[in-house]
DNA sequence: GCCGTTTTCGGCCCGACTGTTTTCAGTCG
């Protein structure tokens, strides 16, 4: 059997973290849980591996007793705890705190300790008959809530759907442009998972200060794309948008502007790690401000940059903060200098209408060229593709003369002959390596069999990596977010793979794959592997992916070094797998 | 359950809102 893989020892931790809060634990305890939950989440190696060595514990929020719980969970398949307390509580008491907002496990505890509320039809039917109020903590308003949130739920409206960052940001630009047109208004941003450009999210902040707030908050009720709203008030206003995205309005005073903005761009875990260091220094941060415990004095910051300031970091941009080292490098002033979008040079992963794009080899070019690109290779899929729009090796050779031909007529632009070549289940590509020999370049992906197990998929990637004709691998875990689990593989052996062989990996800007992600990307490029950012281009409006992946680069703490196609196409060149092995 | 410029015990981020209370616990972000 296969080790249990991050995904899953992390789910594993997070019902315990549950189910320890329904038993009444301190709430440290559970907060430990999901600390460690989120920590193994977020490895980029393996921590069944880790925990087998004993080595777990180098995870930050993961102790000995952890450890030993995730071996015991590698060796048996389960815990003696969670089976304890899974025989205790049913499990529709946790489905009960997901369906019912407002409702939480101290809450849900009570239902079931005192009425023998188990699922969420008993409680239905309690909510109904009026059975609920009268006991401690419940009134007639919990009975109308839980019936409310129920419809809701059977309606299929659950909360905490997460929109791709495109979306969100479409509908967040035109709230903070709409709101900054206003006259009640002074500044207007967007905060958030938004503002750090995470791969997905569930709600927009918007924060603001404003001359008339009140008018501010009513303002944001009223533009087109709200669908409803709480009532606007002085703070700001709660409201949802017709793509059922929740928008949180937050007013603030001209000169807590800073806090607020820090406060509310969070991550969650960023701010609480800084609010743990600042504590422990006799600082206690919040959204209104900086508290010294020696002068009591508090501090209000306009500009957030102040906020870090005041606590000695350097300025953290927002893409970093997810709780994964950040803080500390900042004390160090070590933050890496981030890549932006206007360091790329080259696209190295494009189709036509050879294969399944809709522009022509001559259109891609042209706008490629416009774009400002110095470079691009021109990948269709290959021989197996199979949906009607594969490249026999015959089309190939005809393709590699058009784009070598236009390549002599353009300026401007150097045009490389490639492929996206399919890695079959062997880990082999599906052309012949004496016609992979006369591309300039060929990216190398899996698009069939995913489902064919960890190892195998390992030794698949790996077969593939140390193909000598395969320059690059494409989208390397196949994810879709919030789509499509990416297929097990092992990345840790595939990083090794990739970093001896000096094969690239991508980071695909398509925004539903983004993919290798920010935690891969990192592992990769830390362990020495150069980075690709590709849009994976089927049309000339997607080159505009690139700022996607941009983000997710960013995210993965990458440099302009770090990502190979920041550099002008002579270096880049010698750069192929095909080049070094000459 | 974790962790250490408060080191092996005693703390553990901060505030708003809600519904229920009459001073606050629970929930949420």
């Amino acid at each position: 059997m296969p080790d249990l893989t991050n995904s899953q020892i992390a789910a594993a931790l997070d019902e315990l973290g549950d189910l320890y809060e329904l038993d009444g634990a301190i709430v440290h305890r559970v907060v430990a849980y999901r600390t460690a939950a989120k920590a193994v989440r977020e490895s980029s190696t393996s921590v069944a591996a880790l925990a087998r060595a004993g080595r777990a514990t180098q995870l930050a929020g993961v102790g000995k007793t952890l450890q030993e719980k995730i071996v015991t969970l590698l060796e048996t398949g389960d815990t003696p705890s969670a089976q304890k307390l899974r025989a205790k509580f049913p499990a529709g008491l946790i489905e009960m705190t997901r369906a019912v907002p407002g409702l939480g496990p101290k809450r849900a505890r009570i239902l079931y300790d005192e009425l023998g509320i188990d699922s969420i039809e008993a409680l239905r039917e309690a909510a109904a008959t009026q059975s609920i109020r009268g006991l401690r903590g419940f009134g007639a308003k919990a009975e109308e809530n839980i019936l409310a949130s129920l419809v809701a739920f059977d309606a299929g409206d659950v909360p905490g759907v997460r929109l791709l960052l495109p979306k969100a940001l479409n509908a967040g630009d035109a709230i903070v442009d709409a709101l900054r047109e206003h006259p009640a208004s002074d500044r207007v941003e967007l905060a958030g998972s938004a503002r750090r450009l995470a791969d997905s999210v569930k709600d927009l902040d918007v924060i603001a200060t404003a001359h008339e707030p009140a008018e501010l908050s009513r303002a944001l009720s009223e533009l087109e794309l709200i669908e409803s709203t709480g009532r606007p008030t002085e703070a700001g206003v709660r409201a949802r948008t017709h793509t059922a995205l929740p928008v949180d309005l937050k007013i603030v005073a001209p000169d807590q502007f800073g806090n607020l903005l820090q406060h509310f761009t969070g991550s969650k875990a960023h701010n609480m790690a800084m609010r743990d260091a600042a504590v422990r220094r006799g600082l206690h941060i919040s959204e209104y401000g900086i508290l010294d415990d020696a002068t009591g004095e508090t501090l209000r910051c306009p500009r957030e940059e102040q906020v870090y300031e005041r606590l000695g970091y350097q300025f953290i941009p927002a893409e970093l903060r997810e709780g994964r080292g950040e803080l500390e490098a900042a004390a160090r002033g070590e933050l890496p200098d981030l890549i932006t979008e206007a360091d790329l040079r080259g696209e190295l992963h494009a189709h036509t209408t050879a294969s399944d794009g809709r522009a022509t080899l001559e259109e891609m070019a042209f706008a490629a060229r416009e774009g400002g690109f110095e470079y691009l290779a021109i990948t269709d899929h290959s021989a197996t593709h199979g949906f009607g729009n594969e490249v026999s090796p015959d089309q190939l050779k005809v393709q590699i003369e058009k784009v070598h031909a236009l390549n002599e007529k353009l300026d401007g632009i150097e045009l490389l002959a490639g492929s996206e070549v399919n890695i079959l289940p062997d880990g082999s590509p599906d052309y012949e390596d004496e016609l992979l020999a006369q591309l300039d370049w060929v990216i190398g992906s899996v698009h069939t069999s995913f489902r064919i197990g960890e190892q195998a998929m390992t030794e698949r990637m790996v077969a593939a990596i140390e193909h000598p004709l395969i320059d690059a691998i494409g989208h390397p875990t196949g994810r879709k977010i919030e789509r499509r689990a990416p297929y097990p593989v092992d990345m840790e052996k595939v990083i090794e793979a990739a970093a001896r062989t000096g094969t690239m990996l991508e980071i695909n800007a398509s925004p539903d794959r983004r993919d290798l992600n920010d935690v891969h990307a990192r592992a990769a490029a830390e362990a020495g592997v150069l980075i690709l950012v590709d849009t994976d281009a089927h049309k000339i409006s997607d080159y505009g992916f690139r700022r996607w992946g941009i983000a997710t680069a960013r995210r993965a703490w990458l440099t302009r070094d770090q990502v190979a196609n920041t550099r002008p196409w002579p270096e880049f060149a010698a750069l192929r797998k095909r080049a070094l092995v000459r």
